[in-house]
DNA sequence: GATTATAGCGCG
DNA sequence: AAAGCGCGCTATAATC
């Protein structure tokens, strides 16, 4: 059963949705005053409801404050931005736009939060049936039609599933021991200075690193001072990024690099970081559900998505429970494989190890070697060790290696290219196509038409990337979405033990995404069967996307008190 | 003083 | 080994 949520002129107001409705405008509007109303009010079975309403992010967490689970939804909004490059008719509706973020607000339902849009009942059901008329092939269409409707209609529920997911994340969030990364960074730093400046063990490295180049003092937060004082000091670099200064021999190279790392620590994931994002023992990152342009999540704020892994033994499970930690083993060369139907690269896959796979199938020499071979085609190298690798690499796989350089070739002609479900690549900018454009007539010179050929292979490279990043990230959102399911009714013997339509504290539920990472945080005697329900729903969401492709999804799979024990 | 841009580094 | 994708964040530097 379908229900929209939105808002009337009394309040928030909810409305049924039949599946006879073919476009009239009768609906049933019911005033709802609690949350739990919005449930009980329908007289439905709660895991029968899919809530079509405007945007997760805005009204999810509200309801989770209020102890309710939601099962399925439609997010329109995030639906909407995947549909617009598909169906004229919803491009460019500014009322369907990504919203901007909200400024710190306690969320209370019902309450007046000033600026927040809130989108009438009448529209959300409007746009809901806009939406569902593009995501239906017309009598006429053929298989082809058929097939790409129906990955939309997966695509669009694992993206309004993963908005689900991240509000609940952010709602559990991630267990974190202030009091460990506190010793942590008084152990690596010196203790934290009361009234700001450098703590003692950095300052000393900084004295360190003044005191080794010997021409003078300045400030090594400045890399313009630095570069000078490199440069005074005779060593020959042109920046003064880590990689470079690798390679110089020189005293004053190792308590730079030592400085740069602590600096680095105490600026992004300091003592001000644990203020800010750690409450009450979890860091609760504002995750941004498909904000990125392949389709993989962005955060806001937190930088949950680059935390070092030198902090990672500060996430902690609570007592009597555990950590279950999970990442999928070469996720990307792997979608790829499945995507391009690719047996001999699918055979490679058959391990645990992808790139050992590629050794003893006799396609390069080493591991280290298949890894660089496989990114630099994921990438696209040219040069270098990866370029070099490439053409043992089309010849033993050319159906994956030719399904990347087709979405190569595609974005070089300014062409878009999609996911294997249908998400779409952006255009290149405007100054892009005026350059090839201009490349391509008399007037360009030898400089201009070097310069469209170097910007062409740029957007190639991005294209080339964006359909196997962009699959891999669908792939992360329909495993996400099975294990939330398989967890919902992990350690109950009976159905009716679960309670759909509450949010459960006590039961093992998802506390972190990282891409091709999840981490559940799981009562100790279900740790066990959440790690299997992890491993469960990773061949379900590639048996999902691909079907029987002869793709193995492999996982790491760890069960932990610390996210530090993890490799 | 408030803003935008850039360098650098963290993550996948 | 240092080339080749996607990000967010924080500092300093540049600009208004």
């Amino acid at each position: 059963m379908d229900v929209a949520v939105g808002y009337d002129d009394g309040g928030l107001a909810t409305a049924v949705l039949t599946d006879a409705d073919d476009g009239h405008d009768g609906y049933q509007a019911l005033r709802v005053r609690q949350p739990a109303d919005i449930a009980a009010g329908l007289g439905a079975d709660i895991r029968t409801v899919r809530w079509i309403w405007a945007d997760t992010a805005a009204i999810y967490p509200r309801l989770l404050a209020a102890g309710v689970r939601v099962e399925r939804c439609h997010d329109l909004r995030l639906c909407h931005a995947i549909l617009a490059g598909h169906d004229n008719r919803l491009l460019d509706d500014p009322r369907w736009r990504r919203r901007e973020p909200e400024p710190d607000h306690e969320p209370t339902l019902l309450d007046d939060q000033p600026g927040e849009d809130r989108m009438a009942l009448a529209e959300v059901v409007a746009e809901y049936r806009r939406q569902r008329r593009a995501l239906v092939a017309g009598p006429t269409a053929g298989d082809e039609d058929r097939i790409r409707c129906a990955k939309l209609r997966l695509l669009l529920s694992a993206e309004s599933a993963g908005s689900l997911v991240a509000a609940e994340m952010a709602f559990h969030g991630l267990p974190w021991d202030a009091e460990v990364h506190d010793r942590q960074l008084t152990e690596l730093l010196g203790p934290r200075p009361r009234y700001g400046g450098r703590p003692d063990k950095l300052q000393a490295v900084a004295d360190r690193l003044v005191a080794a180049l010997e021409v003078g003092s300045f400030n090594p937060d400045s890399p313009v001072e630095l570069l000078h004082a490199l440069h005074r000091a005779g060593i020959d670099v042109h920046s003064t990024r880590k990689w470079e200064l690798q390679r110089i021999d020189h005293p004053a190279i190792e308590p730079l690099l030592e400085y740069k790392k602590l600096s680095r620590l105490l600026a992004a994931n300091g003592w001000a970081w644990l203020d800010t994002w750690v409450k009450d023992g979890r860091f609760r990152p504002d995750y941004v559900v498909g904000g990125v342009v392949t389709g993989r999540w962005a955060t806001s704020g937190g930088g949950a998505l680059q935390l070092p892994k030198q902090l990672r033994r500060a996430s902690r499970a609570d007592p009597g429970w555990k950590l279950v930690v999970a990442d999928a083993a070469q996720l990307e060369p792997r979608v790829l494989a499945a995507m391009a139907r690719d047996d001999q690269l699918a055979t490679a896959a058959r391990g645990r190890d992808l790139y050992q796979g590629l050794v003893d199938g006799g396609v390069v020499d080493t591991r280290a070697h298949a890894k660089v071979a496989m990114l630099g085609a994921l990438y696209g190298a040219t040069t270098g060790q990866g370029g070099q690798l490439m053409p043992r690499l089309v010849s033993a796989y050319p159906r994956a290696t030719g399904l990347v350089e087709d979405a190569a070739r595609s974005g070089e002609r300014g062409e878009i290219v999609s996911t294997f479900l249908g998400r779409r690549s952006p255009l290149p900018p405007d100054s892009w196509r005026e350059l090839q454009h201009f490349a391509g007539s008399g007037d360009a010179s030898a400089d201009d038409v070097r310069r469209a050929r170097q910007q062409a292979r740029d957007w190639g490279r991005f294209t080339r990337n964006f359909v196997v990043q962009g699959t891999a990230a669908e792939w992360a959102l329909c495993w996400m979405a099975g294990l939330r399911q398989r967890l919902l009714v992990l350690g109950s013997s009976t159905p009716d033990d679960v309670d759909h339509g509450a949010i459960d504290c006590g039961r093992a539920h998802l506390v972190y995404f990282l891409h091709d990472e999840v981490i559940v945080h799981a009562p100790a005697a279900l740790a066990e069967s959440a790690a299997a329900a992890i491993v469960e729903s990773a061949t379900a969401a590639g048996q999902l996307l691909f079907g029987d492709c002869g793709v193995e999804f492999a996982l790491d799979v760890d069960i932990v008190d610390s996210y530090g024990e993890v490799s």
